[in-house]
DNA sequence: GTCTATATACGGATAGAC
DNA sequence: GTCTATCCGTATATAGAC
């Protein structure tokens, strides 16, 4: 699941420090709940990664891979048009946070933390402008197809209504009073929508 | 700004507060650093509130108050439509989170890691689903006027659409190699775009 | 009310036996 | 590699003088 790290203990620990982490944060965390979590000794958390900061550091690498390594790939596959692109971003991209619901405000609370030493060891600059899927976009609009607008503006679109009610699941379910199945319920249709939304939008001359 | 005290040293106290709670968060937070961005000595904190959890509730709770304050009534107006309330709130949110940037991943994170504390002292059931806005929307839909669409899915557009990119900003900034200037336009664009979007939805029946 | 000094607790890290 | 025991820095909290 997340690791190819030979030794099964070790294992242990990038599983229980990935849960833990994303649950508490980096200094809520503690690696005492780690070690409990792994089922196994706080030393032995020191012996495999040498401290808490090389450990946080590893499991946060191993999030934002997870985060861009699951979406990238679909927005520059050259054999969807960028409708298909669109419908299949937001799809799976819930699917995909339905299993890491932690995952985003995680990964957004350690970037807004320390955004230096983030964006020193990813070059993130290049990732998104030249996709297939912005090409695709601007030269629709050049050709009258679709509304003129920047590509990025239609990915936050998506990201935002995706992402956020992952972030604001526990308040949405309270103000609406929802049970389990009608939260699943709920994001089905938010999947449904945001679609229906993005592209309805842009065809709309 | 913050609170009705009538003291200048509690005040210049939940000011510093405010500012490192929401930049560090509750486990990341110091009281040193509180004193020293108050100005005042480390002990007085507890002078004036009795430990770092006390402090932090009465900190978060205004957060919430601002958060929530500054939303529910405008969606209780009687004397706009529908339309119009979809127009104010996303211009008016997008100013007051422009001031206070940090304030979602503050509240998102605290209600994520104590769900229970928070929802046991604030009753939030009841806020949304009986406001104007939502009678309205309603009523519209019975109406034939605009789609049928549970209100809470509009009210979760409109807040994904403006509140998340203020979560997002370092990356979409550097993602986007955004300017400051940059930054402000692709939030102007961002409101048009939101409102737009929303209400484009809805009326195509 | 405000300060200095200090107690106390906790958590990360290390030493060393096995 | 894994454990127990322990160290030590740091952060919260309190005591007590002024």
């Amino acid at each position: 699941m997340l690791d190819n790290s030979s030794n099964k203990t070790e294992q242990q620990i990038l599983e229980a420090a990935y849960r833990v982490f994303q649950k508490k944060g980096r200094a809520g965390a503690r690696m005492q709940e780690i070690a409990d979590e792994a089922g196994i000794n706080k030393s032995m958390l020191h012996y495999y990664f040498r401290n808490k900061d090389s450990l946080f550091r590893k499991i946060f690498m191993q999030s934002i891979a997870e985060f861009l390594g699951s979406v990238i790939p679909m927005l520059n596959n050259v054999e969807t048009t960028w409708q298909e692109k669109i419908s299949d971003f937001i799809a799976h991209y819930n699917t995909f946070l339905t299993k890491r619901p932690d995952l985003p405000l995680f990964v957004m609370n350690e970037i807004n933390q320390h955004p230096d030493e983030f964006f020193n060891q990813l070059q993130i600059e290049n990732i998104l402008m030249h996709t297939v899927f912005f090409n695709q976009l601007s030269a629709a609009a050049e050709r009258g197809e679709i509304r003129t607008i920047h590509p990025i503006q239609v990915f936050v679109t998506m990201l935002s209504n995706i992402v956020f009610p992952f972030i604001a699941a526990p308040i949405i379910k309270k103000v609406a009073a929802f049970t389990d199945s009608n939260w699943e319920h709920f994001m089905e249709d938010r999947v449904r929508i945001t679609k229906e939304i993005i592209i309805n939008y842009l065809e709309k001359v």
